[in-house]
Order: C-alpha cells, then sequence, then structure tokens
DNA sequence: CGCACCCCCTGCCGGC
DNA sequence: TGCCGGCAGGGGGTGC
C-alpha cells in the first residue's frame, strides 16, 4: 500500500509521537510477516531509547540508542498506529510496543506483506539495497538518463524499480508519468533527454504534493494518528478507467504490466 | 545480468 | 442470497 509519501507522512507522525521515548516490552503476537521475525527481536528492542525517526525508500528507520536501526516495511497494508495499552489489540496487530510515555505502538498488518527487522547500518544497506531517493538532489535528469540507457524495459518498470530509485510504487508510477506526459509503456531508452527531464521534474512535484497532502487512503493506509490522507481525491489517473481526462476529456485507459494496474490518457501522454 | 511469471496473505467487490 | 474469481498501494524467488 504505503508508497514514498505514505511512509514519509508516518515517519513526520511517529516523530512527533514516539521520538526520545524507551521501549518498555515489546509483545510479538505474530511473527509470520513477510520473513519471519527473528526470535531475538523482541529482546533486541526492549530497553532501547529511540533517538532517531527516518525514512529511506519505503523503509522506515528508527534508529536507537545502541546505533542499532529498527528497520520497518509496511508492505501494502501494514500500519503503525498509537494508542493506549489498554485497548483490546484487534484483529491483525501483530506487534505491541509499550514505551516509556504509556502509550504504545502497535503494528496491524491484514495480508503480512510487512518487514520488521533488527541490525546494524551496514545490515540496513545491505538488505535493502536501494537506489537513490527521488526528492535529492541525486535523483537528477544526468542520473535517470544514464539508468535509462542501460535497460529494454519500460520506463515504468524503471521508476517501480527500488534499486534504481526509492520510494515510487504504482500509483505515483502512473500520476507522475501523466504529469510528464510519458506513457507507461514507452521503452525507456526511446525517451528523449527532454522527456527524460520531465519525468525528474513531475516525480519531485507529484510526491512532493502527495506529501502536502498526507498521502493517498484508497482503502486501509493511515497515519501514525489513524488518519487517512487525501491525496486519492487529486488523482489524474490512478482507478479512473473510463472516466474523463481531467485536462482533455478523453478516457483514461487501463492495461495490466507487470502484473500491475496501470493507467494513462492517450492523448495527453505519448 | 534481465525479465516474465508465480508466489506470499487477507479482504472486498462484482458477476453469475 | 451465496459462491467464486479477480483484484489490491508491497517484495522476492525461480527458471529461462
Amino acid at each position: 500500500m504505503p508508497e514514498l509519501p505514505e511512509v514519509e507522512t508516518v515517519r513526520g507522525s511517529l516523530e512527533r509521537l514516539i521520538l526520545g521515548q524507551s521501549i518498555t516490552t515489546v509483545e510479538v503476537r505474530e511473527p509470520r510477516l513477510r520473513r519471519p521475525l527473528d526470535p531475538d527481536f523482541a529482546v533486541t528492542l526492549a530497553g532501547r531509547t529511540i533517538c532517531r525517526v527516518s525514512r529511506r525508500g519505503k523503509y522506515l528507520q528508527v534508529g536507537l540508542d545502541n546505533d542499532l536501526i529498527w528497520l520497518i516495511h509496511l508492505g501494502m497494508t501494514g500500519q503503525l498506529l498509537i494508542g493506549s495499552p489498554d485497548e483490546t489489540p484487534r484483529l491483525h496487530d501483530h506487534i505491541i510496543v509499550t514505551l516509556g510515555n504509556g502509550q504504545c505502538l502497535r503494528y496491524n498488518d491484514t495480508r503480512r506483506f510487512g518487514l520488521m527487522a533488527v541490525g546494524s547500518e551496514a545490515d540496513v544497506t545491505a538488505w535493502t539495497s536501494l537506489g537513490v531517493e527521488p526528492l535529492s538532489p541525486a535523483f537528477s535528469l544526468r542520473y535517470l538518463w544514464r539508468k535509462v540507457q542501460e535497460t529494454q524495459r519500460a520506463i515504468k518498470e524503471v521508476l517501480m524499480d527500488q534499486r534504481v530509485v526509492a520510494g515510487i510504487g504504482n500509483i505515483y508510477a502512473s500520476e507522475l508519468l501523466f504529469r510528464a506526459g510519458v506513457r507507461p509503456g514507452r521503452v525507456a531508452i526511446t525517451l528523449s533527454q527532454q522527456e527524460v527531464g520531465r519525468v525528474v521534474k513531475a516525480t519531485k512535484v507529484v510526491l512532493r504534493e502527495a506529501i502536502r497532502h498526507r498521502g493517498s487512503s484508497i482503502s486501509d493506509y493511515l497515519d501514525g494518528e489513524g488518519q487517512p490522507g487525501s491525496f486519492q481525491e487529486r488523482f489524474r489517473v490512478y482507478d479512473r478507467e473510463g472516466k474523463p481526462c481531467r485536462s482533455c476529456g478523453m478516457a483514461i485507459q487501463r492495461e495490466v504490466r507487470g502484473g500491475r494496474s496501470t493507467f494513462f490518457c492517450p492523448t495527453c501522454q505519448r
């Protein structure tokens, strides 16, 4: 579910809610996530203090006082919600962390595609193998142009490859390619420099706008306080098959590529 | 190495 | 009304 804007929104929530807190207890109710949780997970976390809440791509990185990093990926349906320890656990509350201030952080993940682990900075780098941050200067025309020359894949697949650029998923790939005026199925190497430049610029504009609207909530994404985002109301193409393009009125088309639904306007995108 | 295909898991929705 | 297939924002493994 969550792509970069949603994970960044959760990061902001968590920074306000858990930064500086100690971890009192860790209850693992269901260790079977995307990979089984390490048996030492709870013991490793307990007693530590949270001194940093950062994000890399779609991963949250919670920095601990012993220089280890608590790595979290929300998969498709993962939620991190702050609440009271008195609340009865809900269905799919897999991990419950109580904090020094008496609050608790619940990890709920219906489909269990999420991931949690604790490791060193080097471990985390090796586990994730991520490309550049799309909102950093490193994601530039020069960078994407070079990446695009090395592949026969469609531009949408390149943008969704986390080893190339970290954080773009299925929604924002369609949305940013609409803003760039480039069809998702275009073989990446056929893009002109001008088109690659528009893709880079559209990526930054769309992701920043989505963060401003606290992400997109289609079915189950919520931030740390349980609030939905509103960017779904501004989708130009995603999940709008057959509906009129907001720019030209033509019906938005859907196609499947790489097993994922892809949306575009046949006249605005070339 | 790249890439197509299939899998992981639960829930919802539309069609019959 | 009920069942069944398809689909969903994630990643990863396999075989070619």
